[in-house]
RNA sequence: GUCGCAAUAGCUCAGCUGGAUAGAGCAACGGUCUUCUAAACCGUAGGUCGAGGGUUCGAACCUCUCUUGCGACACCA
């Protein structure tokens, strides 16, 4: 039973008409503590139409309201307060959670439509930074939010591994670089080659004539060239997957930038054929001066592609394939015009899925307030900080709970999902100035917060065993189980509106709330009382643990039965 | 210079799209482990919501102006 729509009919009848049914609903909403109720109706509106002082309406209202089903109906001021039935609210939602298990929360708005997803994206070569974190797992996240709503996500790990910095590379690699020691220790060898060819082409110019050269080679099939790339691209990717693993991210499709190398030829033809493309400065744009934006350059004055050419091959790429009902970029907010452009340039050549091209930025990571930049050496290696983090977490375990099996595995997943927690906790556009310290927190509104609060739902659970949870009779009227209870009913909601809003903040938050609300009643009820609502707060406690792994399974953050 | 994003407690952030006394976490201070794991719970203190106008019954939220910070502005990605 939807109690919005049944405080909505009540109003509809007692107002008689004089609001329709989406007037009334639109105007509910939810008070801020549970003591004043469950939904309330404030009457400020009607004080016009109606001539009269808001609380006087609120106290008509009242007189004629048919207040079966409800707990009660206050009058507080201008507004009306209404209070749900604990016993029935709380049997329902308890079985429909039980019911569906995992499947709680699940829709199918999305109808199985594919949606494309361009994510995480590191450059082959170069080490992954806190910055990669952000596309990963928000990327992550959001295709888990999706599926969850019906979608059928395409998660693709747009690499870059193409460009005239492999130029440089090979260069790099030819003077100073042998196999052994890339083999030891792939990507910090290759940045060292890149750094110091950066160092040295200053003095010598023909460094980078040379690397033009051997990207032209590797442009033309050279085979040493070639091979050269391959062996940097595998060795690269073998070492991105290491984190990918500790993350337990997986991706559909690794189409990098050279996957659309055969494919931006036609990209160019198109637009020609379309008379989009136009000569500027000795440069072929594309024109977009009615979306109030600069020309997108298409093809530079030496006739080379740039980083649009191949991004509209991979936006028809995927068209073509997928047929997408949406199109996501998870890319950092500094590329917001940019994805302007390449929307009205797919636009204009009526790509169908452009309309539904949607960047999805997210803010930016500093260290001192200054961006990252691997060429001046200021980074933050993912990896380390993982580490760092997950030898936390052994420590913690080491002190809080010595007899814990699996100590390994868990520290793994209480140091990983801190991190993972606590960079989709806020909303995705915040910039983050990173600081060590306040990344490795367990304590308050921290993913081990929200593991610890389903950790020891599962533990009363194991001590339980053995009573009978049955999906029926779960009346619980302790008003201390209420705000859990009202935010379990609430997860279905929830899923929609991260889907809406593509937020994965909004399930982080939402696990934090539930947590919340556990710890203090489990603080305050003894949950193993043997009397006769034992089977309904077993059935709570069941739920709760139910709702939060699943919430934090959206996030891509695992959650242990123990720690 | 133009455009975009932001500004809320000492710090990090919420604020359900315009409603009730602006809320959390951290840090500080005080309390709670012989009872389901103290990564927890309870309490105290902490605010001119960057500034100023406008819209209306009502604004942290919408609008305008300004200030400050960050970012983007064609041959990088």
């Amino acid at each position: 039973m939807d109690y919005k729509q049944q405080v909505t009919n009540a109003l509809v009848k007692a107002l008689d008409g004089q609001l329709t049914a989406d007037e009334i609903s639109s105007k509910l909403e939810r008070p801020k503590t549970s003591d004043k109720g469950d939904l309330a109706f404030p009457t400020f509106t009607l004080a016009k139409t109606l001539h009269k002082a808001p609380q006087q309406i609120a106290q008509d209202i009242a007189e004629k309201l048919d207040q079966t089903g409800f707990e009660k109906v206050a009058v507080v001021g201008p507004y009306l307060n209404f209070f749900f039935d604990k016993a029935a609210y709380s049997e329902e939602t308890l079985n429909a959670v039980l019911a569906a298990g995992a499947s709680y929360g699940q829709n199918n708005d999305g109808n199985q439509g594919n949606v494309p997803i361009d994510m995480s994206s590191p450059n082959i070569a170069k080490p992954m930074s806190m910055g990669h974190l952000r596309s990963t797992v928000i990327g992550n996240s959001i295709a888990e939010i999706l599926k969850k709503n019906g979608y059928h996500p395409i998660k693709d790990n747009h690499l870059g591994d193409w460009g005239t910095q492999f130029g440089k590379l090979i260069t790099a690699y030819k003077l100073w670089g042998n196999e052994e020691d890339v083999k030891k220790d792939p990507i910090n060898k290759l940045v060292e080659y890149y750094v110091r060819f950066h160092k040295e082409d200053v003095d010598k110019p023909e460094l980078d004539d040379e690397a033009r050269e051997w990207f032209r080679k590797l442009e033309n099939g050279d085979q040493e060239a070639h091979d050269l790339w391959q062996w940097f691209r595998e060795v690269s990717l073998q070492e991105f997957n290491d984190i990918y693993k500790v993350l337990g991210v997986e991706f559909d499709t690794y189409n990098g930038e050279a996957f659309y190398n055969d494919k931006l030829a036609e990209v160019v033809q198109l637009l020609k054929d379309d008379h989009l493309l136009v000569e500027s400065q000795g440069a072929e744009v594309v024109d977009l001066e009615k979306y109030d934006l600069n020309p997108a350059l298409i093809l530079k004055s030496d006739g080379a592609s740039l980083y649009i050419t191949r991004d509209i091959a991979t936006a028809l790429y995927r068209d073509r394939t997928y047929h997408p009902v949406k199109n996501l970029y998870v890319v950092g907010s500094e590329q917001m015009y940019y994805f302007k452009q390449l929307k009205a340039v797919l636009e204009e050549m009526k790509v169908p899925s452009a309309k539904d091209l949607h960047h999805i930025p997210f803010g930016l990571i500093t260290v001192d307030g200054k961006k990252l930049s691997t060429r001046s050496g200021r980074i933050i290696l993912l990896a380390d900080v993982l580490k760092d983090s997950i030898d936390l977490a052994e420590k913690e375990i080491a002190e809080k709970n010595p007899t814990l099996k699996d100590k390994e595995a868990v520290a793994k997943q209480v140091g990983v999902g801190a991190i993972v927690f606590g960079d989709l906790k806020n909303e995705r556009m915040n910039s983050i100035d990173f600081v060590l310290a306040d990344q490795l927190k367990f304590e308050g509104e921290t993913g081990p917060y929200v593991q610890y609060a389903r950790a020891r739902a599962q533990s009363i659970l194991r001590k339980a065993d053995g009573v009978d949870v049955q999906a029926a009779g779960n009346e619980i009227t302790d008003p201390e189980a209420w705000d859990t209870i009202k935010a379990l009913a609430d997860f279905p909601a929830v899923v929609k509106m991260a889907c809406a809003e593509y937020e994965p903040s909004v399930v982080a938050k939402y696990a934090i709330r539930v947590a919340k609300n556990f710890n203090k009643y489990y603080a305050h009820t003894k949950v193993l009382t043997e009397d006769a609502e034992l089977p309904a707060r077993l059935a709570l406690v069941t739920a709760v643990s139910t709702v939060i792994k699943e919430s934090l399974r959206l996030l891509g953050v695992q959650a242990p039965d123990e720690m």
